[in-house]
DNA sequence: ACTAAAAAGACATTTTAAGTCTTTTTAGGG
DNA sequence: CCCTAAAAAGACTTAAAATGTCTTTTTAGT
């Protein structure tokens, strides 16, 4: 349950992965597809989401490709996990107020509100920028 | 992203729905069927699942039904969502190491392994018991 | 004009979800 | 012992979503 999609995981890959190169770069789809083992048409779908509501810009022909959209430190994983995946959803209760004739009753109704604030929480406090910075040293055993 | 199947969901109003009436007293599965609105066969399916690991017993032939396998107040939500949805799994890289071959380097690894661990910590506790009671009075506003 | 690259959208395949139907097993009552 | 009520088991069906691919179009640099 509540299982990541190949779609979202391509996704965080590949921009987590545009944000590790340096910013202003423009960089190829095919490369970037190449590098995070990603089949390009799968991950060019994606980008062509991300583009549309600004998560990419992207440039078209001869010494074209995409770069990030704004700075890896405001550009959170919720955000890019919404843009492919849609809302986070636990239940359909919590998509808006009547959507199960239950809820004002149902004591299982806040379990999921509090999931879904949780969850929510969590992805948005994780920038690109900490995912894409290197693992500084390993942590002594 | 993250939905509960109408499997779950239905699984969770019926074995509430179970909780909710006294205990010892065997109920039909049609009637549980049709208390919480949910298609009898298969609701069947999923109390076999149930009853399979405990969390519900059955009685056959005439005068069977169901009852609780537990206290209700010693079933939790996550027992109840994890006999039907499989495992809590936000990302193929949480259900065993090495499904991922870059788990060890990946930040965004460890991202997942904490909203698997709150998410079943939130489900953990509740139990059937809570969900069960009847709302002892609203809150005055 | 030629070429490189992203955008758009139609298409294909596989898997999962969401049930249904039929047959079998079990147990109680007359 | 037979009849009936009820759950168990398993095959089957249909619809939707996931996971891509392929082709054509648009845009921009040389
Ligand atoms: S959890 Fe309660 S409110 Fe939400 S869909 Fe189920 S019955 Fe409805
Ligand atoms: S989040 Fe990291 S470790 Fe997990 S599947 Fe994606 S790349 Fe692998």
């Amino acid at each position: 349950m509540m299982e990541l999609t190949r779609k979202g995981e391509y996704a965080i890959r590949g921009i987590v992965y545009l944000a590790s190169r340096p910013p202003e770069q423009v960089c190829l789809l095919s490369d970037i597809a190449a590098a995070v083992d990603v089949p390009p048409t799968f991950l060019a779908k994606i980008f062509q989401q991300f583009s549309k509501i600004g998560l990419v810009k992207s440039y078209r022909g001869t010494g074209g490709g995409f770069i990030l959209g704004r700075a890896a430190d405001r550009i959170t994983l919720l955000e890019v996990v919404e843009a492919v995946e849609g809302p986070i959803i636990p239940n359909r209760c919590v998509i808006s107020k009547g959507e199960c004739a239950r809820d004002t009753t149902c004591n299982v109704h806040p379990v999921w509100v509090d999931v879904q604030h949780q969850v929510r929480d969590i992805l948005n406090n994780v920038t690109l920028q900490k995912l894409a910075e290197k693992q500084p040293c390993e942590p002594i055993l």
